[in-house]
DNA sequence: TCTTGCCCTGACGTCGGCGTCAAGGCCTAC
DNA sequence: GTAGGCCTTGACGCCGACGTCAGGGCAAGA
């Protein structure tokens, strides 16, 4: 199949496959007049990458996935150098989840202070439209679309 | 003070103090010769700016916090706009909080699947030099640096 | 006088993962 | 012949918060 039908059916653009062509990742083979060639194994390639994409992987942190699924392997973490990555990544997930926390109790602490100290009063249970409601209102961008 | 103290005394750089500046944030009076001159109470705004920086604030969103300090009040989250942003980051972390909590947990078990399915075995116990804690050591630069 | 040190403006570089436009080629249908 | 549709390469744009370099000014000390 040619890019733009395998573009569609693993859901992203012609774009993103020269973009990943261009960094080693998903090389395609070429028709006499230059277009390039996909067959089915390399949609899984492409699949295994957009997977590991959507959980917030790095491109690069693709690469031994990829090489894995193209050394013959039936799944792209069926190798030690996958899932060096995998052990990675959590350890970095659990690391930025707890640092995470630690800020959002830190603002939820001011938040709670901040609104106690407001001459006004914060008046939690009220939710006719306040100054600070009509402000947010005004500022933020659909938070109910 | 001149921004070079201004930005030792903050820990920050005059790179830095400039952007602030092209951005509408923390602007400064000038001598004669043209240069920089900040107070005490500029510095507050910037301390003000580099503590919400540091929570992972943008810097638009530190704007209602400035602007609250130089209307005069006591703290830059003693305005409704402050506390707005407040709300919306609190919200904002707590989803992506949520979001990063779900990945974790499908990584995680994809590392427990392909950990046992690697034909060579996991041997969690084992702490020699396995061939993936090898890899790993080629590709991680230092994690215990 | 010459160096040192601080300051100025302007502008390009960085990182990731593409989006988007420009300019052109090839094949098919009308 | 020509319009449409798919493909090609090349290259600039984007976002955020600056880093870094170029080229120049001004003042104090040796």
């Amino acid at each position: 199949m040619r890019i733009g039908e395998l573009a569609e059916r693993a859901g992203t653009t012609t774009r993103t496959l020269r973009y990943y062509e261009s960094r080693g990742l998903l090389t395609a083979r070429r028709t006499e007049q230059g277009h390039r060639t996909y067959d089915e194994n390399d949609l899984r390639l492409l699949q295994q990458i957009r997977t590991l994409q959507d959980f917030g992987f790095e491109l690069e942190e693709t690469r031994p996935f990829v090489d894995c699924l193209r050394a013959g392997h039936p799944a792209g973490d069926a190798c030690p150098a996958s899932i060096a990555v995998y052990r990675r990544k959590v350890a970095e997930l659990d690391g930025l989840i707890e640092q995470l926390r630690a800020v959002r109790a830190e603002v939820g602490a001011q938040l709670l202070r901040a609104e106690a100290e407001l001459p006004l009063g914060p008046e939690p249970r009220c939710e006719l439209g306040t100054e600070w409601d009509t402000e947010t209102a005004e500022t933020t961008e659909g938070r109910r679309g």
